[in-house]
DNA sequence: ATGCCTAACAGGGTTAGA
């Protein structure tokens, strides 16, 4: 079983590549970002003609994530968990998405995320944001994992979490996605039990999953790796493989990130 | 080391991304 995780940067400026790469890879479940779009103008029946069936969150003009799936999902749910104003400010922002999929051996949970970017690092508003946000993603992975069920939880984190997980640590020293407080919260993610997919399976150097439009990034290899899959013990037992479509970021008009998937067993 | 690209929304410029 397939599972991806991809940020396309607007659905509907990506749609003839999203319908080729699904052509192309077959996944069962993906987890898209940025989709740039509200439900209601989410290309749909595009998407359902290849056989998936489509959940969206989206907002007006930017964020907004989804899953698409060959199976339709037994329960979803919308928004990450504390951001309805009872317990700290209302989150307006479409993050996260979650669904829970019939697999032979029972049940798995998977959500897409769209992690908040957080810079400029030393905005009063957006870096806050992005730490409080990890620590609402922290409190409900924890209540996920004492499902005891395989949950992955992937998406664009804006987290490189290592400086072998970019090409020049020292060009992102004071940016949100590698400041010391971003990766500590990412490490309190791997410390309530999530494992790094991508990083459990394969120790090469170089290994990234977005590379920016500007300034040659693509042509110079100059990326950064911040698409994960997070995956609680069940899942990660039944992990057999991940691969980085590297290839989709050389297609015409490509998105700045490629899809990132993980090969499971679960039947 | 931001704004060298890109997308969306608007409407030919601004906001946002990482």
């Amino acid at each position: 079983m397939k599972i991806a995780t991809w940020n396309i940067n607007g659905v509907k400026a990506r749609i003839d590549s999203l319908r080729q790469w699904l052509t192309d890879s077959s996944p069962d479940i993906v987890c898209l970002q940025e989709i740039k779009s509200v439900d209601e103008n989410f290309p749909r029946l595009e998407i359902e003609a290849l056989g998936y069936h489509v959940e969206t969150h989206g907002q007006k003009g930017f964020n907004g994530v989804a899953l698409l799936s060959k199976t339709k999902p037994d329960e979803v749910m919308r928004g990450l968990p504390g951001g309805d104003g009872v317990d700290g400010p209302v989150d307006e922002q479409s993050r996260y998405i979650e669904g829970v999929f019939s697999v032979p051996s029972g049940a798995i949970r998977v959500a897409s995320i769209y992690l908040p970017n957080g810079n400029p690092a030393d905005d009063p508003v957006k870096y806050p944001y992005k730490l409080a946000w990890m620590e609402r993603l922290r409190k409900h992975a924890q209540a996920c994992l004492e499902l005891e069920e395989p949950l992955i939880l992937a998406g664009d984190y804006n987290v490189i979490p290592e400086p072998h997980d970019c090409f020049d640590p020292a060009a992102w020293a004071t940016d949100a996605l590698f400041l010391p407080q971003t990766r500590a919260a990412f490490r309190r993610l791997e410390n309530l039990g999530l494992t790094d997919a991508v990083r459990a399976t394969n120790d090469a150097i170089k290994l990234y999953s977005f590379w920016d439009y500007q300034a040659g990034a693509w042509q110079k290899n100059n990326g950064i790796r911040i698409d994960h899959l997070m995956l609680s013990p069940e899942a990660a037992d039944r992990l057999k493989s991940t691969s980085i479509e590297k290839h989709t970021r050389a297609w015409e008009k490509p998105s700045d990130h490629v899809p990132v998937i993980g090969v499971f067993d679960f039947a």
